[in-house]
DNA sequence: AGACAGCAACTTTTT
DNA sequence: GTTGCTGTCT
């Protein structure tokens, strides 16, 4: 493979980025300008050109789609298997790091990863024990705490004993909590990080192992790295000058879970020598959209400075229209999307854009309504759904039998008679013995100390348990995971429950064993660990990407945080109004608000040829009604680049932005006098009259067949004719 | 054990 | 307005 084949289909700037001699390099990577390309031609640059070895090469992304994609393409570019090149999620890596050198991490080979679920009831429980008040200290709230601590690297030993009660109390459940999982080798998100970082720091052997081994140190998506993230990239770099990180300041939407856009900034003092390349030329978006993306981003301060240019054409101009409410601007997009769909083209190039989930079930109501396909993203994933849990709590718990958070979980799922009381029991032999929660149940049963029935409860687990993990070894993984969903009568257990929610989760249970027989055994393995553990880690690990579902032609419906990465031909951003985008929570904060006008630019970004923005005079909101003020964001768009759009006749003309005047439906103009129209009850009619504004406008209708009516337009439908 | 009522809560999400 | 959790009742 010659030079030509991983540099022709590149643009200037692309190919001075993988060209580079090597050496730090930050590239600056606009939406749509080509950043993985980048991060893979320069991998195949080293490989094929420099002649690096895979081994020597590193590369770290968030999540594991993408880690997924990289490989793929670094193989198909090369022809080669990427197996030996470390590609992976941070988390992914760092657990693969502690697995590998699980001494020096001070941690059981046994360890187990658990999800932010099991760390929510991990500290529930934990709370109940030190018997801390949960209305004072919300365990969600002491979650995100103990989180936030370990995003930046403190543990419970740097914090300082306080006075106040209230942080007092945090440090002393974050102190038990720390105990409570070195004590059952259990290892949550945030500490895979933190461990992982403190292994390399302060072993210097194997720090200067992995330095040797990863001479080349490739990041994506940086914005979005957290400070033991960063930390932990410094580490593995210092004194090397390899580390080659792409990102877009303007992209970086996660600062409210510890993401920290200082670290590009920062990454630019760190390494002197590193190179800065700015991927300005954007691949996706048509001209109007860019310019409108560029003007708006433009009102942020403190920026790296950047603006994307494309050599194709203006395109359409942006559209904007202004609903009368949430239902309206429902109704509107989906009479968009049909005609779309009407006029031969895919529903799945359509994307539905809101900032919060909530916003989604107008849409889906609508789209329902017309039989229009749609899927809407997010939501729970395939491993954390309560019944695959359940599941992998059996096989958890027959592999490691003193696994207490596997142990609360199904001891009495399905129900087999064991109750609080009983329960109770367990715990507190458990807690005043520093024992399992197994142990202490076979103790007191040894004892004798239950009524007939919880012992005859508990015997029948003991069974069903000591059966499973007697038959695992010799049974396929597949043949396991079914043995465990048929012989815990989970299946049976959801067989039961009623409506199509059992239905589903019977299905999902039968997924899980084509997911344990599609599992890659070795793709994780480099030591010894069975299979099984590996499965269960990977289950932790990897959420379970939406599910190859059907291959279904639908609208795509997701936040805007969801959407980051995605582009879609016609993309409709939804909501746009004070209060809910930018969300009442960040108004107040200059900090916040230019997160929010970043998200607002990811979510304009992702439109190739068609946007279309809406908001709503008047929603519904937690039950009430709200006549929100239509976003800034609006008046951040040269109004020269917007159309609004009317319904009936398509009338375009230039918004007038920059005042604080809005147009009120009732002289909008989208019920003029004179205007026929059809109502469902009363048939078809003319309007006399428009009184009022946002939903306290009224019509007055002179219908052929049932004469004059007043009417609330918020809750008449009136077809326009 | 399961059903139901009363209660607060409620941005964004990957691992 | 909807959801999800808790506590109480049958």
């Amino acid at each position: 493979m010659e030079v030509a084949a991983i540099i022709d289909s590149l643009n200037d700037a692309q190919r001075e980025a993988v060209s580079a001699p090597s050496r730090s390099m930050l590239v600056l990577a606009g939406a749509g300008s080509g950043k993985t390309r980048v991060l893979v031609h320069r991998i195949a640059w080293l490989i094929k050109i420099e002649h690096i070895s895979p081994l020597n090469i590193l590369a770290v992304t968030f999540t594991n789609k993408a880690a997924k994609e990289m490989r793929g393409r670094v193989e198909d570019l090369l022809n080669i298997s990427a197996r030996s090149m470390w590609i992976g999620t941070f988390h992914g890596l760092a657990h693969r790091l502690l697995r590998q050198h699980n001494k020096e991490a001070k941690l059981p080979d046994t360890f187990q990863v658990i999800d932010s679920d099991d760390q929510l009831r991990l500290i529930k429980r934990l709370m109940k024990a030190m018997n801390v008040d949960d209305n004072r200290w919300p365990p969600k709230q002491v979650v995100w705490y103990i989180n936030a601590q370990k995003d930046e690297g403190i543990r419970a030993k740097h914090i300082q004993e306080s006075s106040d009660v209230y942080q007092q109390q945090l440090l002393l459940i974050y102190r038990g909590y720390e105990d409570l999982c070195a004590r059952s080798g259990l290892v949550d998100f945030a500490e895979l990080l933190l461990k992982a970082h403190e292994t390399l720091r302060d072993n210097a052997e194997l720090l200067e192992f992995y330095r040797a081994r990863f001479k080349y140190v490739h990041v994506d998506e940086f914005q979005d790295t957290n400070t033991v993230q960063y930390a932990w990239l410094r580490l593995l770099t210092e004194g090397q000058d390899n580390l080659f990180v792409v990102g877009d300041d303007d992209q970086s939407i996660y600062g409210w879970r510890g993401a920290k856009i200082e670290n590009m900034f920062n990454f630019q003092k760190h390494y002197p020598n590193h190179k800065l390349i700015r991927l300005e030329q954007n691949y996706r978006s048509t001209g109007n959209i860019l310019k409108a993306s560029n003007a708006l981003i433009a009102c942020n301060d403190g920026r790296m400075g950047k603006e994307l240019r494309t050599d194709d054409g203006d395109g359409d101009l942006i559209s904007l229209y202004s609903a009368f409410n949430e239902q309206d601007e429902a109704y509107f997009v989906v009479e968009r999307i049909r005609k779309w769909v009407a006029e031969g083209n895919l529903r799945s190039d359509v994307a539905i854009l809101y900032r919060s989930n909530a916003q989604s079930r107008q849409f889906e109501e609508k789209l329902m309504a017309t039989g229009t396909p749609y899927r809407v993203y997010g939501g729970l994933r395939f491993f954390d759904r309560m019944e695959i849990k359940n599941a992998l709590a059996y096989l958890f718990l027959m592999m490691h039998k003193d696994n207490d958070s596997a142990f609360e979980r199904i001891i009495n799922t399905p129900t087999r008679g064991v109750g609080t009381k009983t329960l109770d029991d367990i715990r507190r032999l458990a807690r005043e013995k520093q024992i399992s929660l197994w142990l202490a149940m076979l103790e007191l049963m040894k004892a004798g100390h239950f009524t007939p029935r919880a012992e005859n409860a508990l015997k029948g687990f003991v069974l069903l348990i000591n059966n499973l993990s007697k038959q695992s070894g010799e049974l396929e993984l597949y043949e396991q995971v079914k043995n465990v969903i048929e012989k815990s009568g989970l299946i049976e257990f959801h067989k039961k429950e009623k409506g199509d929610k059992g239905e589903a989760r019977v299905e999902n249970l039968e997924e899980l064993v084509n997911a344990a027989r599609q599992f890659d055994y070795d793709e994780d393995n480099e030591e010894n660990f069975s299979e099984l553990d590996l499965f269960l880690a990977h289950a932790a690990l990897e959420s379970g990407d939406a599910q190859a579902d059907d291959f279904e032609d639908c609208v795509q419906l997701m936040t805007l945080h969801s959407a980051k990465g995605l582009e879609f031909p016609i993309v409709f951003m939804v909501g746009l109004e004070e209060g809910l985008f930018p969300s009442r929570q960040s108004v107040d904060d200059i900090g916040r608000l230019e997160e929010e006008r970043r998200l607002c630019y990811v979510g304009m970004t992702r439109a190739m040829k068609m946007l279309y923005i809406s908001y709503a005079e008047s929603r519904r909101l937690y039950g009430k009604e709200n006549y929100p003020r239509p976003s800034r964001f609006l008046k951040e768009i040269p109004s020269e680049l917007l159309q609004e759009i009317r319904l009936r006749a398509n009338v375009s003309k230039p918004v007038a932005t920059n005042k604080q005047t809005k147009m009120t439906i009732g002289t909008s103009g989208r019920y003029q006098l004179g205007q026929r129209v059809r109502h469902v009850k009363f048939g078809e009619g003319v309007v006399l009259q428009v009184e009022g504004e946002g939903a306290q406008e009224r019509v007055q209708i002179n219908f052929a067949n049932a004469g004059m009516k007043w009417l609330m337009l918020s809750y008449a439908k009136l077809e326009i004719l």
